[in-house]
DNA sequence: CAAACGATTTTCT
DNA sequence: GAAAATCGTTTGG
């Protein structure tokens, strides 16, 4: 079943980054399906978290669409050349986001690899959060699109994660945020070959 | 209006 | 292990 908005509209982002593992992301552009289980989230907690675009309510065009209702995409560009695939939460004016770091690819791996420009399987085709967009066809320009529409959703397809094959960690990449840098909003399946190693993992 | 920089990945040494 | 690639957004003059 796809997640119903409900499960994006509630307050703790946390919650919701580590629930999410398990889950399926899919896209379909031009009746072409790709999707794959995540299996690694990070939560940014709005206006209190240092390593969030917008803490200290800072409010600008790009990070508008985190200011709107739960249940839409936010994507936006890195480095000028990486799109990060994020998941809007909680409610209208509050800038709650989970980034999908991560998945396994379970339908349309041939298109995966195709769009990566590889031959054959291997996690780095979607282990890290700008390899697994490219692979799965997110775009900048899909920013703010609903994850009940027609292109992006995210399944329950009964997948249960064990506790205990769930790992918190310190999130990637953060370190300019000082002391959220460390806060355990990082989330994973212990194990899996798909999860993103990260240059700050330690 | 100009300048600096980043929630990263890949490739080369 | 280190460095480059590359551009929209943000910040300062």
């Amino acid at each position: 079943m796809v997640l119903p908005e409900s499960f994006y509209t509630r307050k703790n982002v946390v919650k919701i980054a580590r629930e999410l593992l398990g889950k399926v992301l899919v896209t379909e552009f031009d009746g072409v399906l790709t999707s794959g289980m995540i299996v690694e989230t990070e939560a940014y907690a709005g206006a209190t978290d240092k390593a969030s675009h917008a803490y200290g309510s800072r409010r600008t065009k790009r990070t508008e669409v985190m200011y709107m209702h739960g249940g839409i995409a936010y994507v936006y560009l890195v480095y000028g050349l990486h799109h990060l695939f994020n998941v809007v939460t909680d409610f209208k004016d509050t800038p709650h986001a989970v980034l999908v770091r991560a998945i396994e690819p379970i339908e349309g791996i041939e298109t995966m690899l195709e769009r990566r420009g590889k031959d054959k399987l291997t996690p780095s085709l979607t282990a890290g959060p700008g390899a697994m967009s490219m692979a799965l066809g997110i775009h900048t320009s899909q920013t703010g699109a609903s994850l009940q529409g027609p292109d992006i959703r995210i399944e329950d397809r009964g997948i249960k994660v064990p506790n205990k094959d769930i790992v918190a960690a310190t999130r990637v990449g953060v370190a300019y945020a000082l002391d959220d840098a460390l806060r355990p909003y990082r989330f994973f399946i212990k194990g899996n070959k798909y999860v993103s190693k990260g240059k700050g993992c330690k």
